[in-house]
DNA sequence: GGCGATTTGTACGTATGTATT
DNA sequence: CAATACATACGTACAAATCGC
């Protein structure tokens, strides 16, 4: 898990971390709270802006909310929990 | 025209650039091609990564179309021209 | 209400890849 | 093939927001 996006692959790092990041999601692996941007950065060994850009992807699948200041959640447990 | 942004102004860099080519785009300074995203980072003086920032901000708003490896189009002149 | 720790947001500049003409 | 232009990727620094104490 965890694994260096490919430069060799023809989908940019940033798909191949944000696929990466949607398996774990759906595998409940994160129950609730992402780690951070920056743990992240250093777990995919990918740049910060790539990281950023993965997370926008799952954002734009609604996949996860992301709140300035305070973190990223799995979406569907933020519901679940009634907080939305 | 084409002033830095103000880091200064709470209004973020991104958005400063934005509003700015948004009001060049009404005035029909362009009339239908932008100029280059590099050209456009000199003439406001700021960074690539604010510049394409303030550009996506355009394409949101549909002021504007980007092509890869062509340009970015004022929309409503592209409409005009019946290319879309 | 302020303080400090944590986290996301913005800003910077550069290099390399990909697409179009 | 060459020139031009956008896309992706990199790493770093500082600002802004949130929360618990």
């Amino acid at each position: 898990m965890s694994a260096t996006p490919s430069p060799d692959s023809p989908v940019p790092a940033y798909l191949q971390v944000a696929e990466a990041l949607a398996s774990r999601i759906e595998a409940d692996e994160f129950e609730f709270q992402l780690p951070s941007e920056r743990k992240l950065t250093r777990e995919y060994g990918c740049s910060y802006d790539t990281l950023r850009h993965a997370i926008k992807v799952l954002r734009g699948r609604e996949l996860v909310i992301t709140r300035h200041g305070y973190g990223t959640f799995v979406k569907a447990a933020v519901r679940a929990a009634g907080l939305i």
